[in-house]
DNA sequence: CCTACCGATCGGTAGG
DNA sequence: CCTACCGATCGGTAGG
C-alpha cells in the first residue's frame, strides 16, 4: 500500500557505501539480502521470509517497501542491465576507436560489479526468462547489440581478426561473468587487477595483432576520463 | 520403491542419439525433461509435476525412476560435471605442451556439450551449492583444479604468457558456459566451428606469442586423436 | 512494523 | 503407472 513505486530514481552506490549497513534505508537493505541470497540459492530457491529473516523483521513487512518479490528482483535488474546496458551505449557513441571502446566498456563492467555494495550476481541467465521481466529482458538484448556493434566496428576498420561479433559478445560476457561471479560481488571495496586483466584477456582474442593491446588500453583511458567526466558517481 | 539406484552405469550418448526420444528409456526421458526446464526456469523454479506434464504422466509416478527431485538433479551433474571432469583429468595427463592440452580439452568441452542429447545449460553455478550436492561440488572444484595445473605448466614452460592459473580457469570456464548457454544445449547435433573459435580465442588470449595459435592447434589435433581412441564414443 | 491468516502449490507417500 | 492424499511452505492480504 505505503509501498514506494519501483521505477524511480536509484540511490546511487556512492551513497550506500559510505554508509554501515544498518543505516541503509531499509528498502536498499531489502535489495542487499535479497540479492546476496538470489545469488548463493537463486531466486526461486530463496522465500521472501529468508530474507525477512535475515533482516529481523517478519515476512509480511517487507510489502511495505516492495508490492512483490518480482519487484525486488526487477529493482535489481536496474543495477545489474540498466546500468551497464546504458553506460556500454554511451561509450559506443564516444569517437575512439573500437577496440579502446571495448577495453572501456569490459573494464568498467567488471570494476562496477566488484565494487557495487550489493551482489550483482543474483541475475543468472535462466531469469531473465522470469514471466514479468520481459522489459529488462529486452534491455539485455539491447546491451548485447551494442557490443556486437562496436565488435563490427572494430572488425570493418581491421583493428580486430575478422570474428563474428555474437560469438565476440558470448566471449566477453562469459569472462566478465565468471570473474565477477567468483569474486563474490558485494563484497569486496577495491577490484584490484581484475577489470584490466580481464579487458586485456578479451583484446588479446579479439584484435588482428594481439600485441597492440598496450596501445588500446592507452587509448581507452581518454574514453574512461570522458565516461566519468559525464557520470560522476 | 523399485526406483534404480542413482549411482550406477551412465547410458552413452551415442546410443540415445540413435533413437527417437519417445523410445528413450523412461528414466532418460525424465532426465531430458528435467535438464530442459532446469535450463529454462532453473531447479527450484521447476516443480515435478511441470516434469511429469511433458512426459504425460502424473506427477507421483516419476517416483518409480527417480526417488527424489534431487536424485534427477545429481544424475544431471554425472552428465555435467562427471564426464568433462574426467575428461580433463584424462587429457592433463597426455604427454604434450601444455597450450596442447588446453585447446584438446576446451574443444572437447564445447564439442559434448553442444552435440549433447540433453541439454548441458540445467546447472546454472548457484546451483552448485544445493544441500546434497556437496560431492559433485568436490568433483567440480577437482575440474578447476585440473585446469589450473594444465595453465601453470605452461606458464613454468614459457608457452603461456606468465598469468595467474585461477583467472585463466575462469576466463575459459566463462566463454565455454556463454557459449554452450547460448547454443541451447540439446538441440542441435551438430556443433559446427564454436568448439574450435573457443579453444582458439582461450588460447589467443593465453599464448606467449598468439601468433603461434596454429601450432597449438595442431599438436591438439594428436591429442584428442588419442583420447578418442582410449574412449570410443 | 506486527499478528493472524489465506489459497495455491510444493515434494513425497500409501496402496493398489 | 494410477488415484488419493499428506504436511510443509510458498507469496501475498487484512486489519491494526
Amino acid at each position: 500500500m505505503s509501498a514506494k513505486p519501483t521505477t524511480g530514481s536509484r540511490p546511487d552506490f556512492r551513497q550506500l557505501r559510505a554508509l554501515p549497513r544498518e543505516r541503509w534505508p531499509r528498502r536498499e537493505q531489502i535489495l542487499f539480502e535479497a540479492a546476496s541470497q538470489f545469488a548463493q540459492r537463486g531466486y526461486h530457491g530463496t522465500s521472501t521470509r529468508d530474507i525477512a529473516d535475515a533482516l529481523g523483521i517478519r515476512q509480511p513487512s517487507l510489502y511495505n517497501h516492495y508490492p512483490s518479490k518480482l519487484a525486488i528482483l526487477e529493482d535489481l535488474c536496474a543495477y545489474d542491465i540498466g546500468v551497464p546496458g546504458e553506460r556500454a551505449r554511451w561509450i559506443s557513441r564516444v569517437d575512439a576507436p573500437a577496440s579502446a571502446r571495448l577495453y572501456a566498456a569490459v573494464r568498467l563492467d567488471v570494476e562496477y560489479c566488484l565494487e557495487a555494495p550489493i551482489d550483482m550476481r543474483g541475475l543468472p541467465d535462466d531469469l531473465i526468462g522470469e514471466p514479468g521481466l520481459e522489459t529488462w529482458n529486452r534491455k539485455l538484448r539491447a546491451w548485447y547489440a551494442t557490443v556486437r556493434a562496436i565488435v563490427r566496428e572494430g572488425v570493418e576498420a581491421g583493428e580486430l581478426a575478422p570474428i563474428d561479433p555474437e560469438f565476440a559478445r558470448q566471449a566477453i560476457w562469459g569472462v566478465e561473468w565468471e570473474v565477477i561471479r567468483v569474486s563474490h560481488g558485494g563484497r569486496r571495496r577495491r577490484a584490484g587487477t581484475r577489470p584490466d586483466d580481464v579487458a586485456s584477456f578479451v583484446l588479446r582474442g579479439l584484435l588482428a595483432d594481439p600485441s597492440r593491446v598496450g596501445e588500446a588500453r592507452e587509448a581507452a583511458a581518454g574514453v574512461i576520463a570522458a565516461y566519468r567526466a559525464a557520470h560522476p558517481g
